[in-house]
DNA sequence: CAAGTTACTTTATGCCGTAAGGAGTTGCAA
DNA sequence: TTGCAACTCCTTACGGCATAAAGTAACTTG
């Protein structure tokens, strides 16, 4: 299930997010000195859901890690919500920003894209945040500003380079996403994946006899992987998933070369 | 939060997902009348998630619809998970297979797109179901035998064919997922698109003054879009995100040339 | 030192998936 | 015809979840 960004109070949310980090926190009123700060909240909370996905992350995990009660938390952050879209907005920090430009657009939105594919192997659980509603922190931008001070080097219209950020991100959260899900499908299920696939492609030839005249064209892509060289250090899956990105990218970068000469002929 | 497939009795689950329809439902031993189909349950459990999306879908809300309790519905299926793979796969059979090759492979793969978009939009919680561990039923096999049989009109290898598929169907679900969370998050959230972007964009100036300063390409991008004509028939959101889906689709399709070109020299 | 403010806890509500066990219905063998 | 086994479906219960409400204790200020 997709989480939502910012259903509560927008101004406290906007306010959590764009707060300098460290500052602003010092207190001076009467009541017990707190314990907790909103920083150690978002950074237990990411270590939470870093070792045991979005569904391990719950208000009293959090908690928990912190030596607290789930309901201690709610004096620092309005929500589950909330806390979710400052999780998002502090990891992306992790990413780079300067890009050198020296060798050209392509190879600059290449080590991009790979930037991107490794922050997503380290925190799987922001491929379940939605991008239909960004969380519009000040990382957030700072990502979406690094890769258009790339793009604005394809001499592109805006128009065009709008569509391509959305192509480029849509392109690198599809691709990562299988990889992400695959490692962490048998922490959630007690299933690795050869068990998995050895237990299931058994299953079809039982449960379908038929399958090679129903899926001519399945049956003629497996077929030639057979005299593909195996290498088994890194799971099947996986790197099939890691060369379908690589080419993808290929595939995406003469595109948008191809769209460069149509729109400045000559 | 991502749903994984069938984590239990894998081969009662590939029997489930096999059968013929509507087939092999009649029974003769003691006990009353089933009341009930496997049929039956998917379709009502595919309205469920068709109306209130994936958090809706709960066995109680399920049993509901079918004038059951929630554990009624444990005699048919043997787990949520379970469910959910056999609604995956009955609506994958919506999907249409009888692409016309005569206007070649670009028409056919454009083709392809525009229905799995339109599919996505129908039940968008499809998109929450993961890819990494497929579910293996047959009309998971027919939408792949129908792309295969496409793309093995470019005359690329199946090594090539097989990351082609993935960068296809990555892009697909990532450029739809936006429009389909747009549309959901309403519901799920009870805030409109209008009122959330207003509200942000206003916060937004008001808690970072410097924000020209700290991302000139950003504001560069937008910038140039006040002068485009607004047709505000359909929201901004999903007009963009279409239209960043076709102009995407040129790029890739572009993408795919450039690669035959590279292969086939001369 | 009393009053007010705040951090944090306990308790409770209403969701969820599903295990366990019981009630009622049916077909078949004795 | 009777009794049993098989079967559908129900009620109840458990442990999980987010979070509302209310209580306790620590601290500053008057």
């Amino acid at each position: 299930m997709v989480v939502y960004a910012g259903q509560g109070d927008a101004a406290r949310s906007m306010a959590l997010l764009w707060r300098a980090a460290g500052s602003g926190e010092v207190r001076t009123g009467p009541g017990p000195k707190p314990g907790l700060t909103v920083d150690l909240i978002v950074d237990a909370a990411i270590a939470v859901a870093d070792e045991d996905g979005m569904p391990g992350l719950s208000m009293r995990a959090v908690g928990e890690r912190l030596g607290r009660t789930a309901m201690a938390l709610y004096t620092y952050v309005p929500s589950k919500s909330e806390l979710i879209d400052l999780m998002h907005d502090h990891a992306l920090a992790e990413l780079p920003g300067d890009y050198d430009l020296a060798r050209g657009w392509r190879a600059a939105v290449r080590a991009w894209a790979q930037d991107q594919w490794e922050f997503y192997l380290r925190h799987p659980w922001v491929l379940q945040v939605s991008q239909a509603r960004p969380v519009l922190g000040p990382h957030e931008y700072d990502m979406l500003d690094n890769l258009l001070r790339i793009l604005f080097e394809t001499g592109l219209e805006s128009k065009i380079l709008r569509r391509l950020v959305g192509t480029l991100v849509g392109f690198v959260r599809g691709a990562v996403q299988v990889v992400a899900e695959s490692r962490q499908a048998p922490d959630e299920t007690g299933v690795t994946d050869d068990e998995w696939w050895y237990a299931r492609s058994a299953l079809l030839k039982e449960v379908s006899p038929d399958f090679a005249e129903r899926f001519p064209n399945v049956v003629k892509l497996d077929s030639d992987r057979a005299f593909e060289v195996m290498d088994e250090t890194v799971p099947y899956l996986e790197r099939e998933a890691r060369e379908t990105f690589a080419s993808g990218m290929t595939v995406i970068l003469d595109g948008i070369e191809a769209t460069i000469e149509r729109s400045i002929p000559g």
